[in-house]
DNA sequence: GCCGTTTTCGGCCCGACTGTTTTCAGTCG
């Protein structure tokens, strides 16, 4: 069997799914699938190791016939059904299932009676006005659909925003509707308030209809529009698009759940609501039994009727949360206030923009007991290199500035290069005098897989490497991780005790959330280090916390959230003997 | 296609809007 990825095992089942439903599928039948994918994809263990194990079963939403096609995926490299489909409906035609108002009923009567099998195909029929002569499309419609090609949505796939951007822009215009009235209740909604890595748009809800009708006013908002009676659109001057509804005070929570989702949650949790006569929508609560409406003015309310513990927004995936707030083993989620330390901060020794003692005390009022001093390594490569004698000379001012500061412990570390080989950039000698040495991968990102996996386990057996940072080499939306066996990191690295960072910086948030699940549960134990380039740096690290959270970790499973004598004890260098460096 | 304190068949979350509709299917969040 193949070694296929858990993320392109649900692609191909996404596609699938796509395709039964160009095809005429019942709903429901096309819902398993995409249902099946998300699960795959989020899943903490290799979907194509339970394959060959035959249990894939045991994962929700996975029956035999699921199998059956994943196992066939898995074998030979494709999926009958999907071959077969492919043939009957081009790539083009599921691309124009992505313009507004397109679904796959509208699209495929495109298909069956003008032919249309591309966006330029659909483009050269509306422009002859062809489109407006269908039942179910008119003048209007075509238009619509001749504007949005030309917008590029069939081909450009929007960019997503990240986070930081969204959450300063919601920020603005949150405070600036507070200070309109003070006395309503404003409130950040949606993927941004569950801090997932990237938004399509802001939502916000309020409990206050006044100022629903106001926000086309508002300094922040360039122009708005009515989306319905309680609810508005607005575009930012930048473009981005904020999405405003609104309800009375005592519904906000009933809003706000909804709103916040995700669509899976929602789904989940209503259908699990049904179950016990129960119907959950942004209004209320439904009760079978009574005929009564529960109005719920905070979220809490909500899952309380669900009979469900409150469950933090970050969960908010369906990934086994429901089933865990059902039974109270939902986890204790690590807070920002839990780290003790920052292991991966840079300064002007290398590409940082502030020194060591700035660095140092801007870490102490955030209420550190630590910081690890970690510059690029010798062959950095971009101007910024520091070479073994400067790292000698960086480490005697670490500690002089270590000597000065008072409430502070300043450990001198580096972040290495790991080389092709799998091999840190500065000897052996020169890596014992650090008090911590945290090692990244910043050249030579296109090796093969195998070779990718046997560089980083061979840094993860070296002796003197505590950690790996940011261990993808993703950029979010710019540029995919390197190819490369996590679980066959996460085990080494789980024998050998090295330690696996998740890197703040919104742009990398690495590892990811999945990822740091599977990390967790493999026995591995993570950091949460902002990789700070200058004092305000080291508030990225709100973002890698919220990415442990998202990965349902807690305090127990974070290194830097012990002190830093606990943490020095466990290091490979002070227990004793190294591991045997284990074949592979 | 999955799944079961309503079970092995018949359900499967909820509501709003849109456009073309004369009562609603499709789409969206």
């Amino acid at each position: 069997m193949r070694e296929l990825a858990n993320g392109a095992i649900a692609d191909a089942l996404d596609e699938l799914g796509d395709l039964y439903e160009l095809d005429g599928a019942v709903i429901h039948r096309v819902l398993a699938y995409r249902n099946a994918a998300r699960t795959i994809r989020h899943a903490p263990v290799a979907v194509a190791k339970l394959a060959r194990d035959g249990e894939l079963t045991s994962l929700p939403g996975i029956g035999a016939t699921l199998e059956g096609k994943i196992v066939a995926l898995l074998e030979t490299g494709e999926i009958p059904a999907a071959t077969k489909l492919r043939a009957r409906y081009p790539a083009g035609l599921l691309a124009i299932t992505s313009l507004p108002g397109l679904g796959a009923k509208r699209a495929r009567r495109l298909f069956d009676e003008l032919g249309v099998d591309s966006p330029a195909a659909l483009r050269e029929a509306a422009a002859a006005g062809r489109v407006r002569t269908l039942k179910g499309f008119g003048a209007r419609g075509e238009e619509a659909l001749l504007a949005a090609l030309d917008a590029g949505a069939a081909t450009a796939p929007r960019r997503r925003l990240l986070l930081d951007r969204a959450l300063e822009n919601a920020e603005l215009v949150i405070t600036a509707l507070r200070e309109r009235r003070p006395e309503a209740r404003v409130e950040l909604a949606g993927s941004a308030r569950r801090r997932a890595e990237t938004v399509k748009d802001i939502d916000i809800v309020l409990d206050d209809q006044a100022l629903l009708d106001g926000v086309g006013s508002l300094d922040q908002i360039e122009s708005a529009s009515r989306t319905g009676s309680s609810a508005a659109r607005g575009r930012m001057h930048n473009g981005i698009t904020v999405e405003f509804r609104a309800v009375a005070p005592a519904q906000l929570g009933n809003l706000l759940q909804h709103l916040t989702g995700s669509n899976a949650h929602n789904a989940a949790l209503r259908e699990r609501a049904v179950r016990s006569a129960l119907h959950i929508s942004e209004y209320g609560v439904l009760d079978d039994a009574t005929g009564e409406t529960h109005h719920c003015a905070d979220e809490a309310s909500v899952y309380a009727l669900a009979g469900l513990a409150y469950i933090e927004p970050e969960l908010r995936e369906s990934r086994g949360e429901l089933e865990a707030a059902a039974t109270g083993a939902l986890p204790r989620l690590i807070e920002r206030r839990d780290l003790r330390g920052d292991l991966h901060a840079h300064t002007t020794a290398s590409d940082g923009r502030a020194s060591i003692e700035e660095m140092a005390i801007a870490a102490r009022e955030l209420g550190y007991e630590y910081l690890a001093i970690t510059d690029h390594s010798a062959t950095h490569g971009f101007g910024d290199a520091v070479s073994p004698a400067q790292l000698r000379r960086q480490i005697e001012l670490v500690h002089e500035a270590n000597a000065r500061i008072e409430g502070i412990t300043l450990l001198a570390g580096s972040e290495v290069n790991i080389l092709p080989d799998g091999s840190p950039d500065y000897e052996d000698a020169l890596l014992a005098e650090l008090d911590w040495v945290i090692a990244s991968v910043h050249t030579l990102f296109r090796l093969s897989r195998d070779a990718m996996t046997e560089r980083l386990c061979r840094a993860a057996r070296h002796p003197l490497i505590d950690a790996i940072g940011h261990p993808t080499g993703r950029r979010i939306e710019r540029r995919a991780p390197y190819e490369i066996d996590r679980e066959a990191l996460f085990a080494e690295c789980a024998a050998s005790g090295t330690m696996l960072e998740i890197n703040s910086n919104p742009d990398r948030r690495d590892l990811n959330e999945v990822d740091a699940r599977a990390a967790a549960a493999a026995g591995v134990a993570l950091l949460v280090n902002s990789d700070a380039h200058s004092t305000t740096g080291l508030n990225a690290i709100r973002f890698g916390i919220w990415t442990a959270r998202r990965a349902w970790l807690s305090a127990e499973n974070v290194a830097n959230t012990l002190a830093w004598e606990q943490l020095r004890a466990r290091l490979k260098r002070f227990r004793g003997a190294p591991a045997e460096p284990r074949a592979r």
